[in-house]
Formats: structure tokens, sequence, C-alpha cells
DNA sequence: GATGAATGAGGGTTCATTCAT
DNA sequence: TATGAATGAACCCTCATTCAT
């Protein structure tokens, strides 16, 4: 039986119209355009890199003037960091209620797998995890904010959940307690395999993020 | 008892006298201004990214003048590859001769872990392995040449000592051997936290490592 | 009595606004500067020849900004090319027609001259005749052009009517029929010598020229 | 039967030894050098024009180190004007003593012919005066030279013989003694025509410039 | 004298940002 | 509000010139 799969994100690009905005129609256009011009964004910044994407292009792409999207942002910076921000801000809440259930740990761990291959390495959301990466380094504000916003509060789950298994005797050491971090490596590696050598070796992320997952937290395979 | 560790780098940056080169003044001289660039190179790169490196922060960072740089090199993307390149190299041959060594398994972890913290994540070569990351979608070409040359080699020493290893015993199944990416992913998240995260919550890499390849590659720890 | 002279040019810098574009006012300013522009490099052209000349100084002498040159053609060469151009293609019909009279051939030599000593050597234009003397072996691309989109077809028309004057028994031989380039060899003294040694020895162009068709086509006067 | 010819130049490009020099071994050399940077200037400031030629080629085709050219020449404005010079030096004397002699104009006109055709359009000389025409306007220290050396001492040469030719009845009137500009125009449009035109349409020279004469000076041919 | 590595000013070109329409 | 022409600072790269060897 497929496990429960959390709806992560509405399939639109999460760049739509601010929540709780009126509808009228002059707002709708505006967050219309507003969108467009993040999902431009995002193809530009992440097949050039922030400091080498153009305005020129993303204007461009978002079918808009180069001016238009002043109207809008402050500056490029500004473009590039509310472009992650309005991204990311809906995946903590979905790994929150993931990580907060009672299931086991086996069927959570297959619902994390879900997650991340359907919702994000199926989706442009895993360039923004890498551009948060490549990027990160120069822009502090966006790594705190991200550090902040994001992996400090799922750490916090994964390491409330983790302690409970632990307790429950689900888990045998505080190993990843001590690394959570180690649990996003196997997505990190596919991302940024996927970026680099997908056209000498493709990969089946599916099924290495499963094998990683069942050695790392629930101790199938490695040692005879 | 250490473990023996696999002497990789001499120490000095990688971009010295070319080996074979005659020692003499004009050449040790030139040699020295060319290591001091590539040393400057990858600092500037590393803090703002290929796009926004100044040639001219090189220039001065290394002491030399700006014209200097293209007596030693083609252009800003030359002298990036051959940073690239000048720093990699001496890594394979290190890794393939420790896997090949018949040694158990635990102990060949033990050297890995040694020289991953002490040669590449203490040194300068983890800049290396992050511009690799971040800017290889923008080189095609140092992206192949790094498949090529480097992540295919040690690949494979890895798979060819992870199929004896099947052979004997010593581990349970062909997973790592059929996703031999994934013993790299410890150290990409070391790196990558490195450069991100360091600030906000440091990290003992050793220790995380090490936690690491006791889940993945020797099966201690886990499930209950 | 003084000979009809054919209108060649409207008098405005032969870059304005294309033919048959719309004189919005959005259109005409932009044709504006491009025709500021183009008069400008004529100028720092002509005065440090194309590879000396800076785009800083033909932004200022243009009234515009150095990037506003990059908005009108893609690089130095283009503007150069194009300049040359512009400012050739109307020659060529204007004397087409000239030839093409049934005059006898003193009037055609009359209206020549004149327009020459007007059009072209009065006007800027004898610049650009001048830049393609001189920059003329550098740009291959342009030397074709002029050669085929004004010189041969001058020459053609030149011939046509000297075949006829030849039938007619207005000239006795085929010499300047074999020889047509030597007609253009006044016009190029007078206008190298303006550029050399004007301020040593000035000189009374339509004299000279006079005396050079005189003698050249007419064969009056020389030996006794 | 053909006309005597003034032997002009030795063969050799006019940057050898300097008169007087003493022919020391050392001397020798310093002077075999300096010909051989001039003789390399001429041939790179022909083929890309002086701004754009560049003093590296200069000295690769000379054999030499860039900074050799220094110890012979003050810069690179030096080298082009002395390079011109002395090229230009040898001329005048030559066709002072061809127009000084009492032979009937006729032969004069073929001894001049026989002069351009073999010493200057079939020799490197006509790229130096090419040289002249093109960057004249950017040296008007060299074209001062240019113009009371050379041209001024020819065409007084000129304008004696021919007013001799006026007083005997060789010829018609005074209007070559008016231009006796005209009188080199047909060596001119041959050497522009060979740089820019040659590869469209190749040129008879000698018969062409045979043609000019007869018609300029002899007044053979024309009009009916 | 001869060399050629080193210098650094200069200039072509790009592109984020502004603003008149 | 939207546009896109215009701006000009910034940066890569070249090359004439210098100077230590």
């Amino acid at each position: 039986m497929k496990p429960r799969r959390p709806k992560l994100f509405s399939g639109a690009t999460g760049a739509g119209v601010p929540v709780g905005s009126p509808p009228s129609a002059r707002g709708a256009k505006a967050a219309a355009r507003r969108g467009a011009i993040l999902d431009a964004a995002l193809a530009e910044f992440s097949a050039r890199g922030f400091a080498a994407a153009r305005l020129d292009d993303v204007a461009r792409r978002a079918g808009v003037a180069k001016g238009t999207i002043y109207l809008h942002f402050k500056d490029k910076e500004a473009l590039f960091q509310e472009l992650i921000r309005s991204q990311l801000s809906p995946v903590v809440g979905s790994f929150e209620s993931v990580l907060a259930s009672d299931l086991p740990l086996a069927m959570i761990v297959d619902q994390a797998i879900e997650v991340f291959v359907r919702d994000i390495y199926g989706t442009h959301r895993k360039q923004v995890i890498r551009l948060i990466i490549t990027e990160g380094p120069r822009f502090p504000a966006l790594a705190e904010f991200y550090y902040r916003e994001v992996l400090a509060r799922i750490l916090k789950a994964v390491r409330a959940r983790l302690t409970r298994a632990l307790e429950r005797g689900e888990i045998a050491d505080d190993a990843l307690i001590r690394f959570p971090q180690l649990l996003g490596a196997g997505a990190v590696v596919a991302i940024i395999w996927h970026g680099l050598f997908e056209r000498f070796e493709p990969l089946d992320v599916r099924a290495m993020i499963r094998v990683y997952f069942d050695r790392l937290v629930l101790g199938v395979g490695g040692a005879a």
C-alpha cells in the first residue's frame, strides 16, 4: 500500500497571490505578474546563478518590461531573496506535521521519501534548494533566514521525533539526534548529482534515497 | 592506535612548479607567481563565486598587477578551470591506493575519514569541492572533467572494493555498490554546512562523518 | 550658364529616420539619437581612425551616454560599418541617373564636377570616402560592400555611357572604358590632399577637377 | 627600346646601416637589427594600421625581444615616423635627377612610369605611400615632413621641367604647372585599388598608368 | 646590449537601475 | 501602473612601456 502523502504544494509556483490579498481584478493581475516574475527569476537564477543572471532575461521570460520588475521588487537581490523565501515557507509546516505524527518510524520514512521525490526533487523546488546551496555564502541574510525559518525548525521536529523513537526503543542510539543534518544528505547528493552528472550517469533517485534511509535510520542492510 | 594516514598533499598549494621543470630562478619565480595567483583566485572565487569575483581583487590579493594574471592564464575562465583541475588531479591516486588495500573495511573507513577530515575538510580543498558544486552547472567542461578524472575513477575503485567486500561477506548486500554516490554524501553535507550554517550551529565534522560511515557502511547503530 | 545639378542629398545626415518608419515621437527621437551617434562617430573616426577612436568620445560628442551607443549598434565595428553604408547607398542612384542621360559628354562632365564638388567634397561625405580608403584593408566586408554596391555599379554606368560615346564618336578610343578607375583619380587626390597638405598648400579643387576632366575625358589641352 | 631606368633603391629595405656608420661587427649587428625591426614594422603597420599594430608582433616578426625595439626607437610613434622617413628620403633625389634631364617629355614620362611600376608599385614602397595616406592626418609631423622633404621638392622639379616644356612648346598650356598634384593621381589610384579591390577586379597597373600619362601629359587620345 | 616578465592605464562592453512617457 | 530607452559605473582584457636579470 502506498503511504499517504501529505500534499505539500498546490502545484502552481509558490509566488501566487499573497495570502489574504483582495481578489480584485487589479490585485489579481499584479499578483499574477509578480508570480510570473518570480517563476522567470527562478529559471534564470538556476540556469546562470545569481550574479550572471540578467534581469533583462527575467523580464523577457516573464513577459513584462524590465522596469516592471522594480515595481514589485526593490532590486535584484530583493527579487532573489523573496524568491527563495516564498518557495520555502510552505515546506516547513508540512514537514513538521509529518514528523509530529505517531506513525511508526518506517512509515514516516516512507512519507518523507515520497514527499522529497514528488514534491521537491520532482519539481522546480530542487532548484531552490540548489540556489541556497550555491548562493547562500554570498547572502548571509538568506542563509540565516533559511536556517532559522526552515532548517532549525525541521531539525527541531526531527530531534523531537527521534527522541521519542529512542525512548520507545525504535532506534538504538542518539547518533542521529546529534547529527540530524545527515538525514538530508541523501537528498542533497541527489540534487547535486542531478545538476552536475545526470548526463553522464543517470540516477534512480527514489531507490537511492530508499537505500539511504534504510541504512541510516532503520538499520536495514550494512555489514554482515 | 591511529590509522595510517596516506599523505595526500605536500602542503604547498597545488599550483607549484610544474613537475620536471628546471628549478631555475626564472622558472621558480614564475611558478611562485602562478601559485600565488591560483591561491588568490581560490579565495576570491570562493568568497564571491566565479561571476562576481573580480580579477582586480585576485591580482591585489596575489600581490601582482592585473596584467600578470594574463601571462599565466588565457582569461578568467581558464584561470578558474585550471584552478579546479590543478587541485583535484592529485586526489584520485591517493583514494585509489587507499581503496586498493586489503585492509579490513573498518580500517579503510578509518583511513578515508582521516583523509577527508585532514586533507580535504581541513584545507582549502573543501572550497574547491564547493566551487565544483556551485559553478559546475555553468561549466560543463569542468563538470565533465571532474566526473571523468575524479568521480568516475573513485567510484570505480569504491565499487571494486565493495564487490570484494561482498564476496568476502564483509557487507551484506550490494546497495552501496549500486549507489556509491552515497558514500560522499556525509562529506558533501559537511562542506555545505560549513559554508552556510557554521556560524549558527558549529559541527563536529569528524564525529559526524564517523557516525555516517558507521551507519552506512559498517551497519553499526540504527534501529534497535 | 550653370549646369543643372542633381540634388544628391537632403542635407541632413544620412543616418536619419529609416525610410518608411512612422514619425512617432518615440521613433523620431530614437532616429535622431542614432543620427547624432553616427555623426559623432564620423567625426571621431575621421579624426583618429577606427582603432584609435574612443566610443567615450563618440558618446560625449553625440550627447549620449556610452551605453546608448549599444542600443543602436552591436559594437564598435558595426557602428563603423553602418556609418559607411548609410552614407554611401544614396550616392549610387544619383550617379547612375547622371550617366544615363543623353546630354553631350561635356555637360555630363560639368554635372559630375558639380556633384563632386558640392555634394561630396563640400560635405562630410569626403571623410566617408577617406575612411574607406584608410580602413578598407582592415574591413574586407566593407571593401566588398563598397565595391559591389557603389564602385561596380558606377563603373558599369560609366562604361555604358563611354561605350555609347565611342560609338557616336564623342571620344576617340576605348582607353577610359578599359580604365574607368582613372575617372575618380582626381577626386581621390583632392580628398587626400585636403586631409594631408591643405594647411601647407591650399588647393582649388574645382579648378583642378576641371583641368583633370578636360584633359582626361575631353582631350582639351595637353601637348602642343 | 626600353627606356633607361634610374636605379632608385638598392633592393634591400631602406633601413640598413646608417650612411657613414663604421662597419664594426657590433655596429653592423645593431644596424641589422634596426633594419629587421623596421622591416617588420612596415609589414605590421601595413597590415593593421598604426594604432592596431602590436609591437609584440613587430618584435616576433623581426626576431627580437620586445624590449629591443626600445633600444633603437624611443616609442611606437618614433618607430613609425622613422620607418616612413627612412623609406622616403632616397626617393627625392632620383626623381629630381630624372626631371632635371633634358630628354624629350615623352621619354621622361616613360622613365617615370618605369620607376613607379618597378620601384614603387612593385615593392613594399607602395605600402609606405599607403601609410602616409592613411596615417598622415594623425601624424602632422609626418605629413609635414613628407610635404617638405618629398612632395614639395618633387613638385618643384616637376614645375620647373614643365615650365621649360611650355617655353619650348612641348606642352600647350600651364594647367599641369598649376596642378602638378594630378601627375600623381594615377599612381595613388593604383595603390589604393591594389589595397582595396584587387581581389574583385585585378588591374593592369602599367597599362593604366600609361593611358593616364598619355592623356594627361602628352595629350594622346581623348575626344575625337 | 638583449631579454621578456611585469606593469597598469585605457577602452570596449555589459547590465542593474532610473525615469520620462 | 507599465514601459523600455537611457544611463554610467564596473569589469575584463589588451598592449605600450619599463626594468631586473
